[in-house]
DNA sequence: CTCCTAAAACTAACGCTGTCAGGTTTCACG
DNA sequence: CGTGAAACCTGACAGCGTTAGTTTTAGGAG
């Protein structure tokens, strides 16, 4: 029955099908057939709405990327940093099995762009140069692009008899898994903390902000 | 003609291969059929060595890992671990195409736990509680991974107007594109002095290690 | 109210993928 | 000298992203 009286797709619909499947399957259990299917319709319905996988999955990627929440250098660099990163790392751990994806597409997306804008200006504001500011918002991508990537404690297996007998130092690696979550939020917070502390000594052995 | 008089594979050449179409084409540009006709054999004689792609990509990664650097600790946590990091990075950023794959796969790779083990274990003696280590070992991680991810500068787009139109305070970075390489060295190196900057000042304000 | 175009679905199909089954030749060993 | 395993082959299957062509309906123009 081609053309329905009432629409059965919509962008909108697409996307968040989408992701739900990405988050349950994985991103390689994604396809468009069965998208389709999960929309009770045939594949290539999809390609009226969408003109490629890769835009589709470009443009749920973009919705990702507007929960990030760069707002608040206003109340200082330090301030703006830490909210950023944590929002930013936040909206990753979100949706985990994207993130190879996200992490990889271009920098064309304009949600990322705005945010890197207002990264780099938030910065600039409170005296950091423009190269150290550029160095900065690379770093701290690194970091919760890593951080939501190989997600240091899910990289972990459930024997825990492999760790013990082989790697002595790894031996209570076993816990990992039990406060995996934990672990990585920890981890990621230490690693953000350590980092901005770094900076802010830098700073002040230098070229002190403008208030 | 089948049974060859000379096989015409083994695994070591069935990966430097594999490496050698990745790096040129991409980690979805590779594919068994693909790497059969540059071997000069048809796709399932690869299955006589290699039970599975990912099997095989598993392996690949593992011998990347293998060139990672942990013999530094025994002078000093810091050493160990800024050289740690750095081989690391260099070890992916010759092979960025399969970063992904490597970065996502599971913590099993020998390579990969004996090293973690021995940064752990550098970290430990060094005077590092557990639990800071296993943290320590995670962040840097991130970082590297994080880094050789996104690379933040070949996220960007040839077409300078692109950022100089709407988002005034990218201004500059046109000039991303002529140093990418540049600046993502730049920009890790950074990182990873402020984090160790930041860790040092940790520890030196609580419990100093033995030297 | 009718006509026409464009929208939104359909089925069929192409070339690609990873992988399996079954066949064929040659080597290594008892 | 025979036999079984090793190492290749061709052919095939299901699933992939995507295109072509068809069909029905909605919405606007005369």
């Amino acid at each position: 029955m081609p053309r329905p009286t009432t629409p059965l797709l919509s962008q909108a619909g697409i996307r968040s099908a989408t992701l739900e499947i990405i988050d349950r399957d994985g991103l390689g259990g994604f396809s468009m057939r069965k998208l389709a299917a999960a929309l009770g319709v045939s594949a290539p319905a999809l390609y009226f709405h969408y003109p490629t996988k890769e835009q589709l999955l470009d443009d749920v990627a973009g919705e990702i990327m507007e929960k990030v929440d760069v707002s608040a250098f206003q109340d200082g660099w330090r301030e703006g940093l830490l909210a950023w990163a944590r929002s930013y790392r936040a909206a990753l751990a979100e949706h985990p099995n994207i993130v190879p994806f996200l992490a990889q597409g271009p920098g064309q997306r304009d949600a990322s762009l705005r945010r890197a804008d207002a990264v780099h200006g938030g910065l600039v504001a409170a005296g950091w140069p423009a190269r150290e500011a550029t160095m900065i918002g690379a770093s701290t991508k690194y970091l919760v692009v890593g951080a939501a990537m190989g997600s240091f404690s899910r990289g972990f297996v459930d024997d825990v008899q492999v760790y013990l007998d082989r790697y002595p130092a790894l031996g209570d690696a076993h816990r990992l898994r039990e406060h995996a979550d934990a672990v990585d939020r920890d981890s990621f917070e230490f690693a953000l903390t350590m980092f901005v502390d770094g900076l802010a000594a830098r700073l002040h052995s230098s070229t002190p902000p403008r208030s």
